[in-house]
DNA sequence: GACGGTGTACAGAAAAAACTGAATAAACTA
DNA sequence: TAGTTTATTCAGTTTTTTCTGTACACCGTC
């Protein structure tokens, strides 16, 4: 691909070959790894790319780096902003948005990580909340039929259910936030879809 | 949909429909759920279909359950036997291969999240690995250049991903094993690609 | 060995996702 | 207000993924 800033190099060595080699291996590895939480390979390699970026980044830029359209591209940062793997950052004497990759590790990977469990915690006890009720009423009705035993059975399996989320919803609380509180300079807040 | 048991439902009654709507907003949400972790809606659906089943279920019974072909019930059941969600089961008297979903969520959790941490940590590592002593050499070599300030700041940066990874590989070494210990009945093999 | 039942590989069809250029909107400048 | 610059929407295209039916391999039984 082409070098970060190659604007600044006058004449290329060995060395500076090695060093896009290198990038490009760890760029690779951070595509696969947010692979594995489901995003793709452009967003990936955009977060490396932010990652070894030694001034913000505007969508032009990172266009150009990625040899893909600006169009692209800013789907692709509002996806790591999204993800708080990036953020928007404000540079006077531009009126372009730039962005920086989220350094601090720790903190995205703890504000990932919640974000999902809290997401998915959420959804879970939503639905639990609305659907046990029913079954209990249910069950409080004629006190044997086929309904009946389809309902007690399905009953106790969501119990179960239950009970593991509400013990996710503690793992999370409480071990992730005592990882917040220990690592981050800024308290984050929750965005929450309507 | 069908009514995952209709052969011994001789009648329907309102309560009935009730159940099926109640199980249908229940798989929805694991859908939901396992999309954030990126499966498909396919994959998370026979999750749910497995999670609402009585009896273990072949190949058949989930094609028809779905209204899929059995090609890609196929698939999709491997996906969550790879994930353990599910495991196969063999049962007397019939030749198919019967599946059925993984109760026990806490242990459903701990895999599935210890593995994806385990591939990340042991992907990064290696990258990490192969990388730095590259970089150590440059910055062994002559004192001034601009390859070198390069190769300064992205060290830099790459030993703040190390230390990272060496913090979640304790994490997931020390809090999940503790789960593990905790949670497991059947002490688990880690599943490695070569 | 032939047969019936079962799971899976494979090639192509259908559906979904990613990507693009052109048009539009928004925000600033003068 | 008109003019610039930048970000985003949108409709259409390309690429990828998912799904299907057919074919085939495997394994027992007759």
């Amino acid at each position: 691909m082409k070098n970060l800033d190659d604007t600044h190099v006058a004449k290329r060595n060995p060395e500076t070959e090695d060093i896009e080699e290198m990038r490009e291996l760890v760029i690779e590895a951070m595509s696969q790894t947010m692979s594995l939480y489901g995003f793709n390979a452009t967003v990936g390699r955009l977060c490396g790319i932010l990652f070894f970026a030694k001034e913000p980044m505007s969508l032009d830029d990172m266009s150009q780096a990625m040899g893909m359209s600006k169009t692209s591209v800013c789907t692709t940062i509002k996806t790591l902003v999204g993800a708080k793997a990036a953020k928007q950052v404000w540079l006077r004497g531009t009126r372009k948005d730039m962005y920086v990759a989220e350094k601090n590790f720790f903190q995205y990977f703890s504000d990932f990580f919640c974000n999902n469990l809290r997401t998915e915690v959420a959804l879970n006890f939503a639905v639990l909340d609305k659907v046990l009720p029913l079954y209990e009423k249910i069950l409080a009705g004629e006190s044997r039929s086929p309904t009946r035993a389809e309902a007690e059975e399905d009953f106790s399996k969501l119990l179960e259910v239950k009970r593991y989320y509400t013990w996710l919803d503690s793992f999370v609380k409480q071990y992730l936030e005592d990882l917040k509180i220990l690592q981050l300079p800024n308290p984050a807040e929750s965005p929450d879809e309507p």
